[in-house]
RNA sequence: GGCUCCGUAGCUCAAUGGAUAGAGCAAUUGCCUUCUAAGCAAUAGGUUGAUGGUUCGAUCCCAUCCGGAGUCACCA
């Protein structure tokens, strides 16, 4: 690689000037900006104070020991302290020919033997998916997807929280006012006919409270003896001591929902590897627990509940298992994180949750890692991504305030629909219309949400649509779909596109730009890949697009009249389009081949 | 209140400590008899929340303040 190429002799050059030691870091070695001439750039002026020159001397003399020593540099030039250095076009020409018709461009074929697990999605089975599982989900299967082209074994797990005292609430729910109702006589897809009863017992719930403090109770006091609620943690400890009623009311409910998470999942396009329930594994859990207890590293209140003390590092105290014996939410997440490492021994556990639960990682991890004493502890990482906001604040269930997840899928699609038939693309009917307007509708969505850093919480109006122009999904496969076009022209006009142009040829300026762009696609996906960062990817394409109409604008292509001319901007679009293609897939978008 | 994260154009977002802080949307203006106008080109829009500090150089690192979010649950 030329960019190691130039750092090691550069390292050389300091020493042998200046005695000056540096790091091989290749942040000293950027691209030259576009305002300027120059392919890459060396800022000098950290090394003129040691070697005692100003910078614009240092700069010469390293410019001229580069070139002499590296015979890909045409020429250079200085700026202030910035040493912009010109590489000669036919290395250019020479990456172009190298990899024009490599399809796999930038997705690496070697595998890590070691396993990557990633777990993301990971519903709760009371209530349907919205638009922050939207994000979730759409994040956790496309970083599962570039760390896989960067070489790492993946293997995607989906953890279904399918027990608790948050699925008893829509059951008892149910049970109590849904008079036998089902998704079939309701006409409601099964998600959101449980999610109904949910928000139902909150309702109660909230009614109960207000008639006990009517009564003369304090507010927590009620929160705690709602009838409702002391009904409904009755229920959770029947189900845990599987009592047989409690159990097939949970069977079918979660069937329901099964069905319809089912439906949601593959209109996004999301798949998993291994499928983990709660109800199977939160047991395990439970015996670390016990486990931890006997060691010494928790301890037990008089009320039988199991705690670990985390003061002294700056944490809580933190309850690991109720009174009455039933579990809570870390209890299960002990145990499946601990049955998994037994099961895979993955070099890493990545989990794709929200920044809300922050807290709860630290916990988790530093208790398995260091009072547990578990390598489980050790490969966990979370990943944690920001919030989807609304104008109106955050999302929540119970208060109904949130963006259906297969409402908005539905409303991309009928937008994407609207704004087909509006531009007059008419010539698209049926299946093929379906299809495309899926793909459109769809992409915008994911890639809306993609383009944003993870770690940042993120703003969704719902008074204003998704856009579908500008910084968007269907900009890029319009580009696609423009390139696909003109290779369509020319395989009717039987142009032979694998011959390379020759040694001679001279890229213009625009075409040039679009080859070192198309040269920074592996660097994109490796650095997208160790910052868990689809967003680089999404942006890069965007830049990419952007460049290549440009050059489509100025530059015929098929009315191009010098024949080499026509081939090499024929190739370079190739190119292009394969680039745009794989990128989109490692973001979970297709492109069409026309639209 | 303790801890964590975030404040960049009217709005939504970019910018591994580097050159004149960039895109898109919205606004204004050009370009379809010309390879697909879901496009291209142009204009306008900024004291990067504030004040100090470190540095040759700070949107980025440090400190203090202001504003916002999250969390500190026998919810998950």
């Amino acid at each position: 690689m030329i960019e190691e190429k130039i750092i090691i002799a550069l390292q050389q050059t300091l020493k042998e000037l200046y005695a000056v030691e540096i790091a091989c870091d290749k942040s000293i070695l950027q691209k030259t900006r576009k305002e300027f001439e120059g392919d890459f750039t060396i800022v000098i002026f950290q090394y003129a104070k040691p070697a005692k020159k100003s910078p614009e001397i240092v700069a010469q003399e390293i410019g001229d020991q580069l070139l002499e020593k590296i015979s890909e540099i045409k020429s250079y030039n200085i700026v202030k302290g910035f040493l912009n250095l010109l590489l000669h076009d036919h290395y250019w020409l020479h990456f172009f020919t190298q990899e024009k018709n490599n399809i796999h461009f930038g997705i690496t074929s070697k595998k890590e033997s070691s396993p990557f697990l990633i777990e993301f999605s990971s519903p709760n089975t009371n209530k349907p998916l919205h638009l922050g599982h939207i994000r979730n989900n759409v994040l956790g299967s496309s970083i599962a997807a570039i760390e896989e082209a960067c070489g790492k074994r993946v293997i995607k797990v989906n953890l279904v929280n399918d027990r608790g005292i948050h699925i008893c609430k829509s059951m008892l729910a149910w049970q109590r006012f849904g008079n036998g109702e089902t998704p079939e006589t309701s006409g409601l897809k099964g998600d959101h006919l449980v999610g109904k009863y949910y928000v139902l017992f909150d309702q109660h719930y909230k009614a109960d409270i207000k008639n006990l403090i009517a009564s003369g109770m304090t507010e927590e006091e009620a929160a705690k003896k709602a009838p409702i609620m002391l009904d409904v943690q009755e229920m959770l400890r029947k189900w845990e001591q599987n009592d047989e009623a409690v159990r097939a009311l949970w069977v079918m409910m979660n069937r329901w929902v099964y069905d319809g998470f089912e439906e949601t999942y593959q209109r996004m396009g999301i798949s998993f590897d291994k499928i983990y329930h709660e109800s199977e594994v939160y047991l395990f859990g439970k015996q670390l627990v016990e486990k931890g207890l006997k060691a010494g590293v928790f301890y037990q209140k008089k009320d039988h509940s199991i705690w670990a003390d985390l003061t002294d590092e700056g944490m809580d105290e933190k309850l690991l298992l109720r009174g009455d014996g039933t579990s809570v939410y870390i209890t299960q997440d002990m145990g499946t994180a601990e049955a998994r490492y037994q099961e895979f021994l993955p070099e890493k556990m990545v989990y794709v949750v929200g920044n809300e639960q922050i807290y709860h990682f630290n916990v988790l991890k530093f208790i398995l890692e260091y009072k547990l004493k578990l390598e489980a502890g050790k490969a966990i990482f979370h990943l944690s991504y920001g919030m989807v906001e609304l104008p109106s604040g955050k999302m929540k269930s119970r208060e109904g305030t949130v963006v259906d997840a297969d409402d908005l899928m539905e409303e991309m699609f009928v937008q994407a629909k609207q704004s087909t038939e509006q531009l007059g693309k008419t010539d698209f009917e049926g299946e093929e219309a379906k299809k495309l307007n899926e793909m459109i509708g769809l992409g915008a969505l994911k890639y809306f949400i993609l383009k944003v850093d993870p770690k940042k919480n993120m703003m969704f109006n719902p008074e204003e649509s998704i856009d579908l122009n500008g910084n968007t999904a269907p900009f890029i496969q319009y580009t696609h779909a423009r390139i696909r076009s003109l290779l369509r022209k020319a395989d009717a006009e039987q142009i032979d596109l694998s011959v390379s142009v020759s040694d001679s040829f001279i890229p213009e300026q625009n075409e040039k730009e679009l080859i070192k762009m198309l040269y920074d696609y592996p660097q994109t996906v490796l650095n997208a890949g160790e910052n868990y960062s689809p967003a680089l990817i999404a942006n890069y394409i965007f830049d990419l697009a952007k460049e290549f109409n440009r050059f489509y604008q100025e530059s015929p292509i098929m009315k191009e009249t010098e024949l080499q001319k026509k081939n090499f901007r024929l190739q370079l679009s190739q190119f292009v389009a394969t680039v745009i293609k794989n990128a989109m897939q490692l973001l979970g978008i297709g492109v069409p081949e026309r639209m």
